[in-house]
DNA sequence: GGCAGGTACCTTGTAGCGCATGGTACTTCC
DNA sequence: GGAAGTACCATGCGCTACAAGGTACCTGCC
């Protein structure tokens, strides 16, 4: 998948440390699977992303124990490895909401005066 | 110095493309030096940096083009080079001022629903 | 049958940036 | 003259987003 903006703009520099939490976000109403994931990022302006992306993200989310997976046939195409948010992620989520709204102050307080 | 937080932290990469917008900001009515930036980025919690970071960065903001830098004697220790915003890293400035809106409300739309 | 295209998974290598660490040099104070 | 503070800088590491490429399944078309 093509995506605009480049491999390092200052946009794709924005994102580290939060796309993670975004896909958290996004597997708080129930599973979903990667390529899901991705077609909703990419809906979500500003967070257009690809497969090389999510899929070492989510193999982290896994390693950390903030999500779990099970395989299911679709009948549409190839089996599909689905992602469900565990309690910890869910903690880990509510967590990082916090730490966002004080960065997003200090951040705001410094452009906008 | 040393910090709060740990190297590679979560806030440590939320920083990640937004500190040096940051700095430039901080310069924006008049030229600073670098360990003068360190301790205003102290005070403004949630942006601790050290050296290490700011010296690079600054070396960067330089390439681009956005700051200018000019030494000054000081009278209380080794001589300082001071900082000075360009026009195009005014210019920087504000669109990256749009960029982070964009970005926030979207991030801000994930969070919180 | 065979081929193109879509779906869905994954790996490997690269690059940038923040940070830890360490080094140099000047000044002041004890 | 030694310690502490100020002020500069360089080197090496780790994390994460991305590009590029690879595998496999299914459908539809010729």
């Amino acid at each position: 998948m093509v995506l605009p903006g480049g491999a390092h703009s200052g946009v794709s520099q924005l994102r580290r440390g939060i796309l993670q939490f975004c896909v958290l976000a996004l597997l708080r109403d129930g599973e979903k699977y990667a390529f899901e994931l991705v077609r909703e990022l990419c809906d979500a302006h500003d967070l257009a992303t690809s497969e090389g992306t999510i899929y070492p993200l989510l193999s982290r989310l896994r390693k950390e124990g903030w999500v779990s997976t099970a395989w299911q046939e679709s009948e549409t195409g190839p089996p599909r490895r689905y992602y469900t948010l565990t309690a910890s992620g869910r903690t880990a989520l509510s967590d990082f909401a916090r730490e966002w709204g004080t960065f997003k102050s200090t951040v705001d307080k410094l452009l906008d005066q």
